[in-house]
DNA sequence: CGGGATCCTTGGAGATACTG
DNA sequence: CAGTATCTCCAAGGATCCCG
């Protein structure tokens, strides 16, 4: 996932973005968690992907202050994810991705 | 690289382009055929890729006709890589990723 | 419910050598 | 130059079990 650049221009904003978020998963989080918190359970169920994938992902995104986590202590615990200020700044990748997709992908 | 969906909300549009374009690489290859075409050896150096990862890169995204490759029978060959027309649709993608980028790492 | 720990499998990617 | 062909390897990811 977030992979290490080795180019010549591995300095260029884009490569170091894309370097964040270039992951398919990682942008299905972001594009879940728009309109807003979600819970580990929701994520899990709306990505298809294992706890172990997503709590990786997750953490990731923590450490990069792209996503808060929330834990409410309660009996069955709940955990909310919820973007931060930068993971908003991520929306506008989602919605040109959103605006591909509808125009060029079916089904 | 183009991972295919098994969550709840993998018909959304913004899954299917993330499935197509949510790979590092992809994101590198359009982003450096945004301003004109380039050639095999211009990619690999600028990726800093081997070649055999940049061809499979380069195949999927010709298959999916995002990008369009024209060899120029000479000696040595040539062969120039540049974006298609839905290959420039994802130019709002490379430039939200930018300004991302822009604002929010560094180095 | 939201994970952590473990085992296991696969294929993705590097290195190297070769070719039209 | 622009790949293809092999071999190898490691780490990402699924499956499973367990726990607070």
């Amino acid at each position: 996932m977030s992979s290490s650049l080795h180019g010549s221009n591995a300095l260029c904003p884009v490569a170091r973005g894309a370097a964040l978020v270039g992951d398919l998963y990682i942008l299905l989080i972001v594009r879940d968690l728009a309109d807003g918190s979600k819970r580990f359970g929701e994520l899990e169920e709306s990505l298809g992907v294992t706890a172990r994938t997503l709590t990786a992902r997750l953490r990731m995104l923590e450490t990069e202050q792209i996503v808060e986590r929330v834990v409410y202590p309660e009996i069955p615990p709940r955990v909310e994810y919820s973007l931060t200020i930068k993971g908003r700044d991520l929306l506008p990748v989602i919605e040109a991705l959103r605006q591909f997709g509808e125009k060029w992908t079916h089904e």
